[in-house]
DNA sequence: GACGGCTAAATTGTATACGATATTTTGCAC
DNA sequence: GTGCAAAATATCGTATACAATTTAGCCGTC
């Protein structure tokens, strides 16, 4: 339980109390599948594990919710989400929706340096894909969100931004339960490949291949009701 | 002062809390512009507007700054957004680029019935337009930005039907700072074109249109940096 | 042995209390 | 009268306390 707590503390100050912290070290652990979906979060336990009284715990786990990433239960308590199959759909939808947008946006103020980044990213995430072990399999799945992420940082429009984010984080989520092939780093390529198109100012061939490449992720799910699996309803555990 | 506390007690139990109603309550008095931008919103005096505690004022209040239409300052307290020309920039943006696809989707999904609710809508709209005095005013602001939400509504996602929630409240606020014409009104009939574009099958034409209504709504705008303006920096309160 | 209700423990919902930070006011020197 | 410094005030940040609801355990009855 301690390993969730050591693996934070990663000390802002620009938001505006500290359980942005919390919520930022429990979204990792979520985002990184160390919290499973439907893993209960005790405001006591969240508190205790942080140091922190029930009230910023609280307060943490609220701001999850509205992320999607949590879901609390009235009197009952704050649970790792648990997508159900239509909200995964909904989720990668949503992406087919907005990516191409956001891909557009990028490139057209994208700049050489940008572009650097964004190899450089590649890079990264083919060595980590090469590496054995938790740590390493951790680090890919953020990286390989990452990429998206950049790309709408790279857009320059923050609302997009904050929105990706949310979608890149259940994308997670729902790849953590339905997820069929050990890592979804099938679709590393397919990065460099929209990395390559954007380069030579192909913008319909980039768009292309990034709705082939979500379309690649999603089919990779087996999206059947697995329901109460983990939680208590299935063993009383 | 007390005319937004009659104005709400909705009753809303789905929730996780209380702090949901007054979160609502204070939406509404945004988007319906009861409330200006830059208004501060202190703990103590939300909470004694609605009879609770700052406990839950501060929570409703934390929700509102997720959705942008309430930017908390450390230990200064909590006002209603004053978007920048910028964000409204941005907000615009995300709006023309979510809104075609949700408007395919929707137009893909659509059945009989809801194209009649659409029209209804339009109805209403239209005649709040004809009625004279605030309280119509309101309630056109708020229709306008229904028939938005409606086509999300019937897009069946509602990842995207609650990040068009957000955009149209924070579009509202936009109007309501840049807003040149007394009323975006203006683009009541954009609506009727495109459910007629839609009725008759005709999407890229009814995408074309909401891009241009957008656009319009937009154009309309004064995007100057009017920095303090009803702030106290301006006269000292 | 299974079911149903009752009590006790645990957990969340909300309020209050206290400490920290920012803002305003006051007072004094210049 | 102006400007700065320090106290007073107001407001936020966090913790603790109490009430309400749910959950779990227990026991008696069928």
């Amino acid at each position: 339980m301690k390993s969730t707590a050591t693996a934070l503390q990663t000390a802002e100050d620009s938001a505006d109390t500290g359980a942005q912290q919390i919520r930022d070290a429990i979204r990792d652990a979520i985002v990184e599948r160390r919290l499973s979906p439907g893993t209960k979060l005790s405001e006591n336990d969240v508190g205790n594990l942080f140091n922190v009284s029930r009230t910023l715990a609280r307060a943490a786990l609220q701001a999850l919710s509205y992320e999607g990433l949590v879901s609390v239960e009235k009197n009952r308590g704050a649970f790792v989400a648990y997508p159900s199959p239509e909200e995964a759909r909904q989720i990668f939808a949503a992406r087919r929706l907005v990516e191409p947008g956001i891909l557009r946006e990028a490139a057209a103020r994208i700049s050489p340096s940008q572009i650097q980044h964004l190899k450089q990213l590649l890079l990264e995430e083919g060595r980590l894909m090469s590496e054995r072990g938790q740590t390493a399999r951790r680090a890919e799945i953020k990286a390989s969100g990452d990429f998206h992420l950049t790309l709408a940082a790279i857009s320059g429009n923050a609302i997009m931004q904050r929105f990706m984010d949310e979608l890149v984080a259940r994308s997670s989520l729902v790849i953590a339960l339905y997820g069929q092939s050990t890592i979804s780093s099938c679709g590393h390529s397919e990065h460099g490949d929209i990395v390559a198109a954007i380069e030579r100012n192909d913008l319909d061939e980039a768009c292309r291949l990034m709705l082939h490449h979500i379309a690649h992720i999603e089919a990779d799910l087996d999206l059947r009701e697995r329901k109460s699996v983990g939680l208590k309803e299935a063993f009383e555990l």
